[in-house]
DNA sequence: ATTGTCCATGGCAACGTTGCCGGAAACAAT
DNA sequence: ATTGTTTCCGGCAACGTTGCCATGGACAAT
């Protein structure tokens, strides 16, 4: 790493002072018209940037942001362009951390950023974090945060999410549309919110319709296909064996079709699939599967925005919260044609 | 925003010299007993953190390493989680950009991050990227660089990629082996060494096999797959029409599979496919798509480790690469059973 | 000639930390 | 009593930059 020509160096050369050098270089007043010239002059000549680190340490300011999500599936991808795109167009840069869905790993990557002096946090929690010590340890040094996606009720910040609870009933009450009588619920780990969200509107609808729930028919699982996989086996063998299933998400979706295919049943005649986060992956999939889209994208940009916003007033905005709406594309796995029907 | 504790406010506090502070705090010697203790008490009971930007500033260094990359596709969402994972462990801290495959916004990445003073460079290049002034720049600048999957052959520094060559001939031999007579190549973007590695391998074993090749069946386009949809479409209609296809990467192949689908034609008896990555959405469609195996995340933590190890040593490791080999995995859509019957 | 007013520039402190040097105090050895 | 040694601590500079104040010269007004 090769020294970095600084002031000092103009100055020296020029036989200045760092002061008169640095008010030339930022336009202010005070400098003559020949030294400004030749300070401009030289500065270009030599490459000369100013050093970002002396200026954060004078101005306590690094214009970066500390992101933190739990992994880089499809979903937090997008949000995490979504972010990028915005804060890249506002002059922040991102630090992007993965927890790995692991609760030491997120509280590693907090303090590391903290100490790294970040302007402040945009999170999404692992699905593991329970207890929220690290989060609210950067609410009380005051620094600016926002929570996406998977937020945390308890902590009074701004939030961007998704509508679940919306999203959950949006696509039980297609199942039941479809005359599905029987619907199972794959839900995620048990204590993430984004979860429990979709599974109470998918309460909300059975109670609505008058369906009467089997118990057996939840299950909870990490989210990935393969135990999906293997929960799915489970709900076939049941006596009482559930003729529709509403993912919690795609991943979800997928190991249980791949389950209900080696079972014989046929999609979506003898049983209906419905998943979640409208990954492109679901259209192609045969059959493809009905899912309810989050706008992945649009919620990165909003949280970014939202952080921007945050940082440049000085109002209050802890109670802040901006909600999306869910929207259901309907595909094979779930399509028996009734709305044609009837 | 509020003040952390500094050194200064226990010195002030202990009616101590900043220097005796510092020197308690990081046991060193020269230090009594008595105030050592006194000195880690109250730095702990006032939560005192080091300011890394003073530390930076001091040490010209920062722990912190820039990405950059032209998306966070899966293949590349996996070696940016290889990395992390290495990194974290060195005690980096990872600025990841993404360059949304844009030259321009390529450019202002490398810049943003350069002025950070990040310590070193992990790069691959977007496919728009055909002049390579700001990554030689940071090389001038002696910062370390290491360039990763998609390398730049004329510049000298580690790197770490995929034996592409040897994928390409990997999944035509396959191909060939098949049966297959008229294999068409779907390409990515023309200056992208990665794609052209692949489509020379391509070439290779069409000449070994005495295959002549037809040059309208060697296609390229953007990583998208509509574009694969269209080529595909088109390649489908010609008077010669190609009886497989070999697409550089699993997006690709998927659009392809759909526009031979809907053409009518039967996979693989008609006509074969063979994709690039290995992502798991190969194994879920109907028919399960054969592909290439790239190993992101191991390639992504040797990234890191080859990164690290640059840091550390000071010999001159321009020259060295790490070449994974690639592995096929055969599936439905390119297996006529041709092994087993000869 | 004295005072006032610009204009251009320099000096110093500060941001938080460390490294180096010097020095005071205590005690031992001569 | 002088010298040397050890132990503990403070002062100062430095990293690169900016903000504030001081200073000096030129010039005009009195």
């Amino acid at each position: 790493m090769e020294k970095q020509t600084t002031i000092k160096d103009i100055a020296i050369a020029l036989r200045l002072s760092t002061s008169t050098v640095s008010r030339a270089l930022r336009d202010a007043s005070d400098v003559g018209q020949e030294t400004r010239r030749a300070v401009k002059a030289l500065a270009e000549e030599l490459d000369y940037q100013p050093n970002k680190l002396a200026l954060s340490l004078l101005k306590n300011q690094t214009n970066t942001i500390g992101v933190i999500i739990p992994n880089l599936d499809y979903v937090l991808a997008q949000m995490v362009r979504g972010i990028d795109e915005v804060a890249l167009e506002a002059g922040y840069t991102v630090m992007v951390c993965q927890s790995d869905e692991s609760f030491g790993r997120e509280i590693v990557n907090t303090k590391r950023l903290l100490d790294s002096l970040v302007d402040g946090f945009i999170v999404s929690v692992s699905s593991e974090t329970m207890v929220y010590e690290h989060i609210k340890k950067i609410q009380t040094k005051k620094i600016p945060l926002v929570l996406f996606d998977r937020v945390i009720d308890s902590i009074n910040v701004p939030k961007i999410r998704l509508d679940n609870l919306e999203g959950g009933r949006l696509a039980t009450q297609h199942l039941v549309d479809q005359g599905y009588k029987k619907i199972a619920l794959l839900g995620g780990p048990e204590n993430l919110t984004v979860s429990n969200d979709r599974k109470e509107g998918y309460l909300q609808i059975l109670k609505q319709n008058k369906i009467k729930l089997d118990k057996n028919h939840i299950i909870h699982c990490d989210f990935n296909q393969d135990y999906a996989y293997i929960a799915t086996k489970e709900l076939l063998s049941m006596k009482n064996r559930p003729d529709a299933i509403f993912a919690i998400s795609d991943r979800l979706a997928i190991g249980a079709m791949l389950a209900i295919k080696e079972s014989g049943l046929k999609i979506p005649k003898d049983i209906g699939i419905v998943g979640f986060n409208n990954e492109p992956v679901t259209k192609l999939l045969t059959p493809s599967i009905s899912s309810v889209e989050m706008f992945a994208f649009e919620i990165g940009k909003a949280t970014a925005k939202m952080f921007i916003e945050m940082i440049h007033s000085d109002e209050d905005m802890s109670e802040k919260e901006i909600v999306f709406k869910p929207k259901l594309f309907i595909r094979e796995s779930s399509n028996r044609g009734f709305p044609s029907k009837s």
